[in-house]
DNA sequence: CTATTTGCAAACCCTTTGCAAAAAT
DNA sequence: ATTTTTGCAAAGGGTTTGCAAATAG
């Protein structure tokens, strides 16, 4: 919580509990979809609004504090985004595993970067398989 | 042109006019969103509706003919699948530049692969770059 | 001849907007 | 006191659907 405040201070947002909810939300559940994620912050704020929960997730994304998943064919997830990752989409369950950056595609980003001649802000890596260990 | 009346038997998919005419399009013409690809479409075929594109376009998604570009934020783009490769995104303009996957991601793809212990059916790689040649 | 595909219009999401009231700094 | 944020309801935009007529194989 504490540090949640600080991410929004230091980037001259208002704390306000709707937008605190929606940092902690996505803290403690991974890969919610719209749906879900307003579901749980209406659990502690029942009376929010979707609208305030769009706009806020809006905010902090232009912040890159939070992230969106796009996979063809999926509901948009959404993601704190603290470590780089890929995401692994299952297409069956919709099930969402996180895979951390490591060497080998930091290797293959610089590699991008340079023939690309331009700094590369930001790379989103779905992989999809068929069926995962959740659904099968 | 033959060879997409090809793909569309051993798929034992009728080859209309209409849907040869998004392959011949996807073809010709880099990563259109379906706006761009509806009016293409339409120089040859005045009177296609826009409901048949978008039926098509699935169509060939689901048989892997074609694929799309989710990049959060921006329209989605169509591209003929031939080629693995990834997408280098301008925040700016939209404009998409093609990537093959070489030597160094299909080695990170196999790591994936063997993390999860389980087949990758399809690997979206976008790579956002805040502007590009065309548009500075 | 049979199964698929087309075109149309309406329906359906999901997401955004405008605005006045409320809350944060 | 000022600026941002909220909630509401309505609008928006992209995509899908149901169905009868047309077309491909």
């Amino acid at each position: 919580m504490k540090q949640y405040l600080e991410l929004l201070k230091e980037r001259n947002l208002k704390a306000t509990p709707q937008r605190l909810s929606v940092l902690k939300t996505l803290g403690e559940h991974m890969h919610p979809t719209m749906e879900e994620l307003y579901e749980r912050i209406r659990e502690e704020h029942p009376s929010v609004s979707l609208a305030t929960v769009y706009k806020n997730v809006n905010t902090l994304k232009d912040e890159g504090l939070i992230a969106e998943i796009n996979t063809p064919g999926a509901k948009t997830r959404y993601d704190i985004f603290c470590h780089p990752h890929i995401h692994l989409v299952c297409e069956a369950c919709g099930h969402i595993e996180d895979f951390p950056c490591d060497v080998g595609f930091e290797a293959y980003q610089s590699d991008i970067e340079a023939k690309a001649g331009k700094e590369i802000k930001r790379i989103d890596v779905v992989a999809t398989v068929a069926s995962c260990k959740k659904c099968s």
